[in-house]
DNA sequence: AGCAATTTAGTACTTTAGTATGAGTCCTCT
DNA sequence: AGAGGACTCATACTAAAGTACTAAATTGCT
């Protein structure tokens, strides 16, 4: 809210000088009134955009990108992340298994070392503590 | 994509009519170029927000609101959304039986028939569809 | 080449999860 | 009053999930 009247604020103080800017290029001649009206329309456009695309961001930013500096703080290796993934999709040891082509007992280790490193007791907790951390 | 191209197109036509328009007004002498250029910077600044704004809703409208309506549709009852919730949160089933005071039995019945009308089979598949379905 | 980490896989076991079934209680609606 | 739905709980299973090791093959890096 304070950003958006700092921004306000901003955006005359750009008007005025467009204003003076246009001005003084009536004044000596060079710009045609039409130039200058198709610039401030498009940069005024470019403006709306952007301030709209930053306060919808501060309100959805933690559930878009993934973070993947925490993957690494955690200590997950590439597998590990892997199967977290299809564990949080909703399959089975046994259809990870055939989905990523080696035994149960491998997504068995892993989902086990995953647990350890995420902190969870299953792998339903699993699941809720990646989406927290923004993992998933 | 497709409405972005039209979206530009209606823009640039609206910018040649305000040429028009100022044209005129020049000629006449009725209004200054300031107000002029001050009305186009602001409706300008105004359609980039409301460009901004429709294509984020589309994004991101699915993912804010729970869908009451299909919690009735699927038949679920209010214990068993409850015990869905709970679920979700990436409690046991011991767990949540202590939290609802119930014995575990009950919660048992609960997942398993909540099971069967999300159609799933396992809990983690329930989480995974109840998020799709937009229910917890 | 050689060390360290990763990936793979196994056995053996314990713990949860999930199914099937039956049954009692409470509440609501007709 | 009685039928039906929701909630409760139990028993007896079966099926997954998870733990605790051990160990070999692979890969990345110095």
């Amino acid at each position: 809210m304070r950003q958006t009247v700092v921004v306000f604020s901003l955006l005359i103080l750009a008007l005025l000088l467009l204003f003076q800017f246009s001005k003084y290029s009536l004044i000596s001649g060079d710009l045609q009134v039409e130039y200058i009206m198709a610039f401030v329309a498009l940069v005024f456009l470019g403006i709306g955009i952007f301030i709209n695309k930053k306060t919808q961001k501060q309100q959805s930013a933690s559930s878009k990108t993934l973070d993947f500096k925490r993957i690494e703080e955690l200590g997950l290796s590439k597998r590990e992340y892997e199967v977290l993934k299809e564990v949080a999709s909703g399959l089975s040891n046994q259809e990870i298994a055939k989905k990523l082509f080696v035994s149960e007992s491998t997504i068995k280790t892993h989902v086990s070392n995953l647990l350890v490193k995420l902190n969870a007791k299953r792998r339903t907790q699993a699941i809720q503590i990646s989406k927290d951390l923004n993992i998933i």
